[in-house]
DNA sequence: CTTGACCTTGACGTTGATGTCAAGGTTTAT
DNA sequence: ATAAACCTTGACATCAACGTCAAGGTCAAG
């Protein structure tokens, strides 16, 4: 399949999928006029890709996944170098959770002071 | 006092004293030399946004309270404005908090998925 | 043969808060 | 008089993952 295809199939944008292959993530094989030919092994790994952005990892983040579904792997995070990064990913997020809730207690301590009565009580206690 | 000194004691750099002018933040008067002119308020202004911007606030945030600064307020979170901009974080990191913890879930799944016995045990839990 | 739907590469725009140079004027001290 | 340490404006660079436009080649249908 060409690239138009490839895109609707998977919920990108041509510019997306050209920019993966930028990046190295993905690759094509050209028809005689140039143009990016493309299998269903193909659609596998921006739908991998498009799931791990879509819980915050970066394309960066996705290279081993990706090596990994082409090593012929049923899952790419099935490689030791996708756990480390699942591993590395969940110690961020954990971290950014810390933060925020830091966060939020400061926020919410300096509108009490600035105005009592002001913090919105959360759910559950009335 | 001239930028310079106002840099080193609120602990920034000049060109971002210079930026938050250009953002309208704060202002500054000009000796004859054309120099910046800055006086003990502009300090708490300035202290003021780094605070804000600590909390993941952006300058577009940071607006209200300066002005409630130079309004002659002690806390530049008391006036309305800045009440509701206070509020408005507080839903936006309450959202982000919401989103990690989804992501966190979604993230240690696939790793269990694709390495069970990985997932790191929370403390306290043996 | 031409319209229209494809495709190509290239390159600038977006977002926020600066960092970093460039090229130059001012002031203070020696 | 000259170096050192200030200051000025202006403008490009950064980070990510694309969006968007430009200018043009390709191909099937009518």
């Amino acid at each position: 399949m060409r690239i138009g295809e490839l895109a609707r199939r998977a919920g990108v944008s041509t510019r997306a999928l050209r920019y993966y292959e930028q990046q190295g993530l993905i690759t094509a094989r050209r028809s005689a006029n140039g143009y990016r030919e493309y299998g269903e092994t193909d659609l596998r790994l921006v739908s991998e890709i498009r799931s791990l952005l879509a819980v915050g990892f970066t394309l960066e983040d996705a290279r081993p996944f990706v090596a990994c579904l082409r090593a012929g792997h049923a899952l790419g995070g099935s490689c030791p170098e996708s756990v480390a990064v699942y591993q590395r990913k969940l110690a961020e997020i954990d971290d950014e959770i810390r933060t925020l809730l830091t966060r939020r207690a400061e926020v919410a301590a300096q509108l009490t002071t600035a105005c009592p009565g002001c913090v919105l009580r959360k759910a559950g206690k009335p």
